[in-house]
DNA sequence: GGTAGACCTGGACGC
DNA sequence: GCGTCCAGGTCTACC
């Protein structure tokens, strides 16, 4: 089955797959060309799809090796839609970029969007991951998480993936235990904290996927995002950027060592500085931040 | 509101 | 091989 999406000019898919490092966990996998990519996904109808995702004249070109029907088609489409950003329009980014040099690159390279999973849930499970661990740990976790209690391909897995099972879904999770998710994840103190995020997901008590197309204003979604056990300043970011909303910066180590090398002679620097440093791009800030092309990177 | 300490794991390092 | 130390964000208790 193949599907063809129309993108919006610019658009790179290696720079969206390239965009951060969500093609690296698990379900994601790159594509032998390692300009586009597969993955594997769950959909609505119970059904475990394999897929590739590869650049073509006017968009990209899903293709699968199972025949789904019109809705599972709809489906996966709308998914991968969201997943490549193809509704985000950023030539107000760009109009802002022209001016610095720092920037210069971000048109031509058709940078901005950045991957996201198919599922909310996806991207805030990961996120967690993310914090207080090494890049190495999140891989080991998200892989440990996908074995264990992921969905099964129906079918073989698309070339390049070395995965047979999607990532799981709030409900796989919400039905195990804080202490399986420590014995088999080694998630360490992040158990709970997922553990909980599914809980409340499948009780009804929290939901999450709406915020995609939410209009509520940042700092009262950022709200929110606080709310949830496990997700503070650094993660809330993180997801705000994957939501399409940049005027938070997700302070890391990272970026107090890139702030620090760039400004401030390698002098130690706290959050404060971090977040001077990109006062003045307002509602553009993250990607500023994300996309700068810093001095050095070590 | 600000701060210190605990949380958990893997990796680096010294012995 | 073993023990120790450190890095990585968030939470909670305390001031």
């Amino acid at each position: 089955m193949d599907l063809s999406l129309t993108a919006p000019s610019p658009f790179s898919l290696e720079s969206v797959v390239r965009s951060h490092g969500w093609i690296r966990l698990a379900p994601f996998a790159e594509d032998e060309d390692r300009a586009g990519f597969c993955s594997i996904m769950e959909l609505g109808s119970g059904r475990v799809v394999g897929f590739r995702v590869s650049e073509e004249d006017d968009g990209v070109r899903v293709k699968s090796d199972v025949n789904l029907d019109a809705d599972e088609a709809a489906e996966l489409a709308e998914r991968v839609t969201w997943m490549l950003g193809l509704e985000q329009d950023f030539s107000a980014f760009y109009a802002r970029c022209k001016n610095e040099p720092k920037l210069a690159h971000v048109e031509a390279a058709a940078q901005g969007r950045l991957l996201r999973s198919p599922t909310l849930f996806e991207d805030f499970v990961k996120t967690i991951l993310t914090t207080n661990t090494a890049w190495s740990g999140t891989i080991r976790m998200t892989e440990a998480l996908v074995e264990a209690y992921g969905a099964l391909l129906d079918g073989t897995p698309p070339g390049g993936a070395g995965h047979a099972r999607a990532f799981p879904s709030s409900a796989m999770i919400a039905q195990t235990t804080e202490q399986q998710l420590r014995d088999v994840g080694k998630l360490g103190y992040r158990a709970p904290y997922i553990l909980e995020l599914a809980q409340r997901i499948e009780s009804g008590d929290l939901e999450i996927e709406s915020s995609r197309t939410s209009t509520e204003p940042t700092p009262e979604l950022r709200k929110r995002l606080l709310a949830i056990k496990g997700i503070g300043g650094y993660a809330s970011a993180s997801l705000l950027m994957l939501l399409g909303r940049y005027n938070y910066l997700p302070v890391d180590s990272w970026a107090r060592k890139m702030v620090s090398q760039e400004w401030y002679d390698g002098q130690p620097v706290g959050a404060d500085d971090v977040e001077a440093a990109f006062a003045d791009w307002g509602e553009w800030k993250g990607l500023v931040y994300w996309f700068w092309d810093w001095e050095q990177v070590i």
